[in-house]
RNA sequence: GCGUCCGUAGCUCAAUUGGAUAGAGCAUCGGUCUUCGGAACCGAGGGUUGCAGGUUCGAGUCCUGCCGGGCGUACCA
């Protein structure tokens, strides 16, 4: 079991014709390392090619060709040999891998170090260009060997509003999501729901206690919200909050053990107490009304929606049988796996007055999940935060002894928090937490204030876009960070019209719809008969050798669930793009270059909406 | 205290996981044009990558030690 990190996805080079630019020179690299061994040239293992296929890469600057490979200066040494022989040693085999000739350009002398440079042959980008121009799938390769990867993401607390911090989860994992479902895989999401904690104990002491019941009928999530925002503050208890709230002092004054009768109200619906069961039963579709809603705007959806109420059934064996192998033991009155020693916290399954925790749960989903659906990959979407609670529930798992475990990968897609300007976690001027609802108001707002200049869009139209490019900044603002790093809230950076912004992106798209259609151009007639691709100026090789990196990309952004290599990939194709349009005529220009000229121009169009599409976002035809 | 992540241009962020001269946008300054959508394109200035050592052909990236910060750290999720 790899518990940190992703295998590395299958790389499937073929050195004949099939695949990205990139596999078949790695497809090349590994027959000359193969030969090189065989012939007892260079000390390499079969096992070790992979790794060192890896070392092929796209050149930092075209100088130096299309691609590159660094591999010769590591296994020098190995060799006992100078990096430039090595280099020399692997360049003169590449010639005599299958097909490399059709594809690329003999390397010269290898420069600096030993670096193997190499460039695409001019023929070999013109055909590929025309390949992709007629495939459904714009060229991208599907992987060699698809897995079943289950995607954990969003999982929202049902019992209060949606927030702000909902938000990089449900992006980030969507997005994943697509991106590795349009890679071939077979994709299982789910959105483990939190419907089974200490909040609705929460919700369900505040009913009781202090409701408003006109509040609940007219707005039932809402009413909802005060009440768990009330009762924490008096069940907590905490003086400074007590201070700035008259009300929950009051509340706590009169019920000195609300902490403990709001564990007690949720040990009771755990139980199967019939009270506090209607009640959950009574909020549940309200809640779930709610966030659907807000999913419905956000164009996400999941194949099941299995959330911790799901898996209770089974918290109770999975504790037994933690027991019954020894590796769970009492502690203080609680049980909990002891990982790093005695002195260390360990990992609690149970808590001293019986109730589960979410460790128990995440334990029972895993097992579930492996029965039912027999996943290669678990991903875990969740902020960085709970990154100790995966190490230790990655740590139990791996000594579980449950069947299946040994194969799947478990990983913690982690990523940072949303900030406000002030570089604190972003929060309303009066310090509540923003709605994710009237987060998205407002982003959706400005975009129409940004795109009122435009005299050309009716009232209804202008609405619909407003919402595709004010949504789709602020997906696109969270997926353009690494995601590692916390990020700074911005809805002026996000809206801007020029720089790596979904805007921008968006504009990129809407230009291309607008030169084909002053063109009065047939797509599908085009694509029908597609023309000859002749790309004579450095501008057009530039454009068509990035629209064929598309493949390579989302290969990357699967090797470390990084959506930010496509956002960075898509900014560099627009600019590209826009490079090619500026500088090159594409209707006025003469026959060959204008169809050669006009099918790029719709392949750019389409391949833009296909990468922002895999981001869950989406374009106009004018904006 | 322990664990973990981070510190890159005035600001917000990248950097193909050890590769070639550390790149973008904003801001500043300058240029292009008889607009196929100028919401564009081209260019300039701006850096001791927190500090000090080390590892090697090569370090923003790895190791050690400091300085400064975020987050987590037994019965919330």
């Amino acid at each position: 079991m790899t518990a940190a990190s992703a295998p590395a996805p299958p790389a499937g080079p073929s050195p004949d014709g099939a695949g990205t630019f990139r596999d078949r020179l790695r497809g090349a690299f590994a027959t000359a390392l193969t030969g090189a061994a065989a012939d007892g040239a260079l000390p390499v293992a079969a096992a070790d090619i992979p790794a060192l296929v890896d070392q092929v890469r796209e050149t930092a600057d075209a100088k130096f060709g299309d691609y590159s490979a660094t591999l010769a200066m590591g296994l020098a040494k190995k060799a006992g040999r100078k990096p430039r022989d090595v280099a020399i040693e692997v360049a003169t085999r590449l010639p005599t891998a299958p097909g490399f000739e059709a594809t690329f350009t003999p390397p010269g002398d290898p420069v600096g170090p030993g670096f193997i440079n190499v460039r695409v042959r001019d023929d070999a980008l013109a055909a590929a260009i025309s390949a992709a121009f007629r495939d459904p799938r714009l060229g991208v390769p599907k992987v060699a060997a698809p897995a079943t990867i289950v995607i954990d993401f969003s999982s929202p607390n049902v019992a209060k509003p949606m927030h702000v911090g909902h938000i990089r989860s449900t992006v980030i994992g969507d997005a994943v999501a697509r991106i590795l479902s349009f890679r071939g895989h077979r994709i299982i999401t789910d959105n483990h729901l939190g419907d089974w904690g200490t909040q609705f104990g929460m919700i369900i002491w505040g009913w009781k206690h202090c409701r408003d019941d006109a509040a609940f009928a007219a707005d039932p999530t809402a009413e909802l919200g005060r009440l768990y925002r009330l009762v924490r503050r008096v069940a907590d208890a905490k003086p400074e909050d007590l201070a700035a709230d008259p009300q929950a002092a009051a509340l706590a004054a009169r019920h000195p053990a609300a902490g403990r009768e709001v564990l007690e109200e949720t040990a009771k619906l755990h139980a199967g107490d019939a009270e506090n069961r209607a009640l959950w039963e009574r909020f549940m579709p309200a809640c779930l009304a709610d966030i659907e809603r807000l999913y419905g705007r956000l164009g996400v959806s999941f194949d099941h929606w299995l959330g911790e109420s799901f898996f209770q059934p089974f918290l109770a064996d999975v504790v037994a049988d933690l027991e019954r192998r020894g590796l769970a033991r009492e502690s203080r009155g609680a049980t909990g796996i002891f990982l790093d020693g005695d002195d260390k916290p360990p990992f609690l399954v149970r808590k001293a007055d019986g109730a589960f925790l979410y460790a128990t749960t995440d334990l029972a989903t895993i097992r579930w999940r492996l029965e039912h659906w027999k996943p290669d990959r678990i991903l875990y979407v969740v902020d960085h935060r709970q990154g100790q609670h995966f190490d230790q529930l990655f740590k139990t798992a791996g000594l579980w002894g449950v069947p299946g475990l040994d194969r799947v990968a478990l990983v913690h897609v982690a990523f940072g928090t949303v900030l406000g300007d002030d570089g604190k976690p972003f929060k309303t001027r009066s310090g509540d937490t923003v709605g994710l609802e009237s987060l998205l108001d407002e982003g959706v707002e400005r975009a129409g204030a940004v795109i009122a200049a435009d005299e050309g869009l009716a009232e209804e139209e202008r609405r619909r876009v407003a919402e595709t490019v004010g949504i789709g900044a602020i997906k696109y603002a969270d997926l353009c960070q690494n995601r590692t790093t916390d990020y700074v809230f911005s809805y002026d950076k996000m809206l801007e019209l020029k720089g790596n912004t979904a805007a921008y992106m968006q504009y990129a798209v809407a230009r291309v719809e607008g030169v084909l259609e002053k063109g009065g151009i047939d797509r599908e007639a085009l694509r029908s008969a597609p023309p000859a691709i002749v790309p004579v100026d450095p501008r057009e090789r530039a454009l068509a050798l990035a629209i064929l990196r598309f493949g390579e990309v989302l290969e990357d952004v699967e090797a470390d669930y990084r959506p930010n290599l496509l956002t960075t990939w898509l900014y560099d194709l627009a600019g590209r793009y826009s490079a090619f349009y500026d500088a090159l005529p594409i209707l006025k220009a003469a026959e060959p270059e204008r169809g050669s000229r006009l099918a790029l121009a719709d392949l750019t169009g389409r391949v833009l909406r296909k990468g922002l599409d895999l981001l869950g976002i989406g374009t106009v035809r004018r904006m």
